[in-house]
DNA sequence: GTCTATATTTGGATAGAC
DNA sequence: GTCTATCCAAATATAGAC
């Protein structure tokens, strides 16, 4: 746990390495960055690195945390409320996720999962629970109390979370796909909304 | 052009290269493979290897040009038929699809084409045009003409393709990743079927 | 075409002075 | 905590004999 990391006490120098590990990992991945980049960009010897690291692996597990540190905030209340109303439950859950698309530290952190996704069978578990179960998991609960109160045709509301979050998530890969290109993702800003507006439909009563 | 890849002429070792080649890559990724580990496992020296191939790089992109050699082959006119009556249209796409998902060879290759997404931008271009935009305007071809036969309730055929396509995605990428680790994923094997029912209902008129 | 030998570079990591 | 110096391993690639 990060109550170690206060950044009051921690050393300035242990706070740049992180910063630059962060950016050089989510760009060239693990193997494609070196101790020594990332000495360099710091501004310091490789040697040096080590008062503040145990060796390259630790450097990239502390930032690989980051990962999965933005999840899903929705409460068993908060979730039976929206859900009551229908479409806003799900036009919250999606302004949350395009956030965190569009957000640039989330976008990179999001990056480096795809790089090493298949690089690190420990991330591999966390992308299915943090990133699908979790989902699935907050949606389903809305979806179910849908049908109760009859606002949705009657279905499983798994299945239906699933069909859900797999737009979602297919938008938020082809966003970091193309800006890692620097190229424009104008297009796909509404396109987190236009779902909304189909799947609302799709599934209404 | 692989007129020159004569599976009759080629020496048996290129062969050999190739297959041992694909393998590791597409676990291990192109940094995580190295030329010695490639000439070991198919019992010659690293030297020997370059009778073959130029370097390293000449191998990869050998490997990876077969990553899209399995486009979706829809004629104009199959297109047109099967649309015309509705849902067979997406089954038929759907299976393809699936199909592609559980084989072996493009299994891996599909493994290949998601550990290097991110580190190459030749292959998040071919990935966007052939993974992507191929998919969506056979699809959309076929929303098009179900809409003007009054199959399915009018709307943009690009955005619905989105919508059918992304979900696809999702479980294919799922299966790979729990393929991986050897996970089972027969709670999955149903889930392209269930797409195309589910989708169809919200769909058709 | 394959082998041995070797050149060269890069990368992770440590020792010890300041 | 940072530096210089150094070590060691691994990896790509080439030369030249057989």
């Amino acid at each position: 746990m990060p109550e170690n990391r206060d950044i009051k006490t921690e050393s300035p120098t242990k706070t740049k390495i992180r910063k630059v590990a962060s950016t050089l990992f989510s760009q060239y991945g693990y193997k494609g960055t070196s101790v020594r980049k990332i000495a360099a960009e710091v501004g310091i010897r490789e040697s040096a690195l080590y008062n503040h690291f145990k060796n390259k692996e630790e450097i990239f597990l502390d930032i690989a945390q980051e990962i999965f540190s933005s999840p899903f905030h929705f409460s068993h209340d908060e979730i039976q409320e929206l859900a009551l109303r229908g479409k806003p439950f799900l036009q919250k859950f999606t302004m949350h996720y395009k956030m965190l698309t569009f957000d640039k530290s989330s976008e990179s952190m999001f990056r480096l999962l795809m790089i090493e996704l298949m690089q690190n069978q420990e991330l591999r578990e966390q992308f299915m629970s943090q990133f699908h179960d979790a989902n699935i998991k907050v949606l389903s609960e809305g979806f179910f109390v849908m049908m109760q109160n009859n606002l949705i045709r009657s279905s499983d509301p798994m299945m239906i979370a699933y069909e859900f979050i797999s737009t979602l998530f297919y938008i938020r890969l082809q966003v970091t796909v193309l800006k890692f290109d620097t190229k424009p993702v104008n297009h796909l800003t509404t396109q987190f909304e236009k779902h909304v507006d189909f799947f609302w439909e799709s599934i209404k009563v």
